[in-house]
DNA sequence: CGCCTCTTTGATGGCCCTCAATCTGAGTGG
DNA sequence: CCACTCAGATTGAGGGCCATCAAAGAGGCG
């Protein structure tokens, strides 16, 4: 089965400690967000983030904490969860450079639903939900854009609830594996190398199994050639059979 | 178990058929997109609208169609749903007077990926996606208004999600009878009477659970004095126990 | 009153969770 | 550089929840 005992695991990026200020104006103007903004309003926009550097499994943000942040990932790749009554984790999603979480909804009176951690060490910029605020009434391009983002979470969110709904642990795996092989994947001839950190136990928070569950299914998929795998790492090597297991389209 | 037989299920509003023009205006003007307009602006808005009305069971929209419009509904109440592979549908949704489906993030592009079909007899007002884009880069509160609305469909698309992953079927249902008795139940005193048409085929759809399954539950919660059913129509008896039945926070 | 859809209940089987033991890879300190 | 250690991964056995198949009962509409 190729490398199995050579995991290629890129050592994860632990370089961008702090994002400089050019990097952040870069970032910030790059963002879905800021994109329509001209140089100058960019600047203005920056000037009311501060960013803070988070090592592997700190907490970033808790659920039940009051929800006055909005944050955007600068370097480096956060997970965000829901915690349940039992202590089980619901995965919702990873997210990295450019991506953001916190108070978007709330603004002002509640608190976060979800936990945010660092997957990887990393960076984020952030500022504060009434100022993020201001800055959408002002600029409506933004606004816009952000009910964009926004609008496209929500048919992610819809597709896993599909998921959940509809299919077997075996189908929601693969469309989490190409899903995965999709946005951060890196095709190194072999197969499609999922470029993160990525255990058993993610995978299940992510489908709503069980981490011996996922284990069993990845041990078919490797017995069939359909990807490789190693500790905390996964690549496809047959995306087109992946797809016809997950049965579903990826939107 | 009280009335069983003879269920106190209000007929269903065919009252309203066509909203009158002052009818649409009083909806356009309250509706949590437009609420911060002027009268004057309200009209403009309102004549960029048209109206259709629809008969039980009409399909208002296919999921693959193109997604150029944007809809509210004016009167009765609309099922979004998702078709899946195997002819199963996950119910996403029931929409009552004031609430929106169809193109927010699609813009132009893509298609649409729910149904939307008419659950009771409804009058939709719907737009153009153009037209609604205009107005929303033309009156930045409507697009801030617009994002809060989309961001809290997503705060329950969350809560869906951690549902599906973490609870069995019978605290689904419980949440799932919680959340309607709040959103659209009138207290009867004898119980909390969930004022809409509602089979058990829709509340498995809701819950990603079979007919068979949530009958049987619903007949244990009867049997236990939780709740009163009958055909098409369930009451809640006691919400508290039911709480504590879902485990889980409503949103 | 009769038909049709919705609902209920039972029996059976399969998927997946649970519990438990072993194996492996990667980092650590000597 | 290597043995040690521990988190992560794998595999097996057993059981429970829920889907499936099947059939009968009940409410509402024409």
């Amino acid at each position: 089965m190729g490398r199995r005992r050579t995991p290629v695991e890129p050592v994860v990026i632990d370089t961008a400690l702090h994002c400089s200020i050019e990097d952040q104006r870069r970032l910030l103007g790059a963002s879905r967000f800021f994109s329509s903004l001209t140089p100058e309003q960019v600047i203005e926009v920056q000037e009311t983030f501060r960013q803070q550097h988070y090592h592997e499994g700190d907490i970033i943000q808790l659920a039940g904490d009051p929800a006055d942040r909005l944050s955007i990932v600068g370097a480096g790749m956060v997970k965000m969860a829901r915690p349940t009554v039992d202590g089980q984790d619901v995965l919702l999603d990873f997210l990295g450079p450019g991506e953001h979480f916190g108070s978007l909804a709330e603004l002002g009176d509640a608190t976060y639903r979800e936990d945010v951690t660092a997957h990887t060490s990393c960076c984020i910029l952030y500022t504060t939900a009434d100022s993020f605020h201001r800055m959408l009434q002002k600029y409506p391009s933004a606004a816009l854009a952000t009910l964009h983002l926004v609008a496209a979470r929500l048919r992610n969110a819809h597709l896993a609830i599909e998921q959940l709904s509809a299919h077997p642990v075996e189908h929601r795996v693969a469309a989490t594996l190409l899903h995965l092989a999709e946005k951060r994947g890196k095709d190194e001839g072999e197969g499609i190398l999922i470029e993160m950190p990525l255990s058993r136990q993610d995978i299940a928070d992510m489908t709503g199994a069980k981490v011996e569950t996922v284990s069993r299914i990845l041990s078919d998929f490797r017995r069939s050639g359909i990807i490789d795998s190693g500790r905390k790492w996964i690549s496809v090597r047959d995306p087109e059979r992946l797809a016809g297991i997950a049965e579903t389209s990826i939107v």
